[in-house]
DNA sequence: CGATCGTTTGATCCGCATCAAGATAGGTGG
DNA sequence: CCACCTATCTTGATGCGGATCAAACGATCG
C-alpha cells in the first residue's frame, strides 16, 4: 500500500502496529493544496483531521477590518486541527492556506472519534500534542509581553534552527519575511528593521541568508528576560548542534 | 463519604459512574492554602493533578529580572494542571500561589495515570478541557495584538461577569486590580487609566464596583477589532442576561 | 497616629505602528 | 538583452499608546 508507506513516515504513526497503520490507511486519503489555496476557511465544517505530509499551511484568521493575523505555520508532520477534533464546536474558527504546494494526509473526523479508544497510543499521542501546543502558545504569548520585538525575531530565529535542522552557521528563511512577520505579530517594517539590531548580537542577516556569528551572545540576548531562560530548549540545543558543526 | 459529595460538586466529576465517584474519593483528598501560600513552585516535582474547590489559585512565572507574570487565574471547578499531567515534563514551569484561602482537590498524578482508560468519562473531559484552554489562549494572544488596553479591560469584565454569573448591572471585581492587570498583562496605571475611557463606552467602574450602564455599546466596543465577534460568547451572553435582569 | 498597602494621577519617554517613498529582485514580453 | 512590471523588502519621518518613574491619595490596621 502507497498510503501505509507515507503513513509510517509521520512520527504520529511511526510505531503504530501493522494492523493500526492498515487500519488508518484504509480510511484516509491524501489531499493536496496548490499554492494559495484553502484548505478549510473559517466558518466550514469540521470534517477531517489533518496531517501535513510536505508543504507549508498559514493558520489564520481575519479581523473585521480585514487585517491577516496568522497563528502558526505548521510544516510536515504537524497535526493541523488536533483541537478541533476534540472539541464540541463543529465549525472552523481559522483558515488555513497553503503556503506552498502541500499535501496532507486527511482522516475523517467522525471515524477517527469513534475509533478513538482503539487507536489507544495514537490517542495519547494527540493528547500530547494539544498539550504541548498549550505550553508552546502561552509561552509566546508572555514573550509577546516581555520582550522587544528584536529578542523575538532572534528567539525565533533560533527555532527556526531546531526545526528544519538548519546548520546555525548559514541558513536560508524558509519563508518570505512578510508571512514571518506576521506569524510574530509584528509589522513587516518593524521585523526589517530589527535584523540590523540583530548583528550586534551575533546574528547576521543579508537577504533570505542568516548566519550565527555568535551563538553564545545571540541566545543570551534572545532569552534573557524570558522565564523559561533556563531550560530554554532553543538555548540548550544550539549550543550542542554548534559544537557539533565546528 | 464526606469526599464523595464534594466530587459530586465539581463540573468534572459531575456526571462519573458511582464505581468511579467511589475510586477517586478514595485516591484523593482535599488540601488547603492559606492566602500567599503556595500550592506548587517553579521547579518542583509534578505529583498531583489539582482541581479547585474553593478560592482562588494565580499561575505565574516570574522573570529573571523579577517581574511576575500571571498567567491566569482559576477559580472554583477550574482543573490546574491538566497539560501537566499528560507532558513528559516532570517539573512545574509556573508557580502556583493561592489569592485567598483556597481548597484543593489534589489526586496523584500516578494513580491517575495508570488509571487513565478506566476512567473513560473524565478523560474524555480533561482532554476537551486542554483543548478548551487551548483555544482561550489563542484567542487571548490575538487580543493582546490587535485591541487596545481598554479594548482588553472592556472584554475581560464582560467574561468576569459571565464567569461568575455576576449582574451586568452592578457588580464588585472579585480580585484586586493589581491582580487584574497582571492577570491582563498591563501595568497598574495603564489599567487604572483604562477605567475612566470606559465610561464612555458604557461601564462605570468607580472602586472596585463596575456597572454596565449599556450592554449594547460596551460589547461593541470590546468586540469591534475582535476576529470571533461573530460567534464571541461573551457578547451574545451578555445580552441575553441583561434581557432577563431587566 | 504613623505605617503600610493598594490605587490614582501626572509627567515623561521609548518602542512599535503607521504612512509614505525608495530600492531590489524575479518575471514577462518586446 | 533591455525595458517594464509587480511583488517583496528597506528606509525614512512621524505619531501614538502604553511603560516607566515619581508623587499624592485613600483606606485599613496595629
Amino acid at each position: 500500500m502507497k498510503a501505509l508507506n507515507t503513513l509510517r513516515v509521520l512520527p504520529l504513526f511511526s510505531n503504530v502496529t501493522d494492523e493500526d497503520a492498515d487500519l488508518l490507511s484504509r480510511n484516509s486519503h491524501i489531499r493536496s493544496c496548490k499554492k494559495g489555496e484553502f484548505l478549510f476557511m473559517h466558518g466550514d465544517e469540521i470534517t477531517h483531521f489533518y496531517i501535513i505530509c510536505r508543504g507549508v499551511m498559514q493558520i489564520f484568521r481575519e479581523t473585521p477590518d480585514g487585517h491577516e493575523i496568522t497563528n502558526d505555520l505548521f510544516i510536515a508532520g504537524d497535526n493541523v486541527n488536533v483541537e478541533e477534533i476534540i472539541s464540541k464546536q463543529s465549525i472552523h474558527t481559522m483558515n488555513a492556506k497553503a503556503v506552498e504546494d502541500t499535501s496532507i494526509l486527511e482522516i475523517p473526523i467522525s471515524w477517527l472519534k469513534s475509533n478513538f479508544n482503539k487507536l489507544d497510543h495514537i490517542a495519547a499521542i494527540l493528547i500530547a500534542d494539544i498539550s504541548q501546543r498549550l505550553h508552546n502558545v502561552q509561552i509566546e504569548a508572555e514573550h509577546q509581553s516581555t520582550m522587544s520585538a528584536t529578542q523575538i525575531v532572534a528567539c525565533y530565529l533560533q527555532r527556526l534552527c531546531i526545526l528544519y535542522n538548519f546548520d546555525p552557521k548559514g541558513f536560508d528563511l524558509p519563508y518570505s519575511k512578510t508571512l514571518i512577520a506576521s506569524r510574530l505579530r509584528i509589522e513587516l517594517e518593524t521585523f526589517s528593521r530589527t535584523l540590523k539590531n540583530l548583528k550586534e548580537q551575533g546574528i547576521i542577516v543579508s537577504g533570505s541568508h542568516v548566519s550565527f556569528t555568535d551563538v553564545e551572545k545571540a541566545t543570551k540576548f534572545a532569552c534573557e528576560s524570558c522565564s523559561m531562560s533556563e531550560d530554554c530548549t532553543a538555548h540548550n540545543y544550539l549550543h550542542t548542534r554548534l559544537k557539533k558543526s565546528i
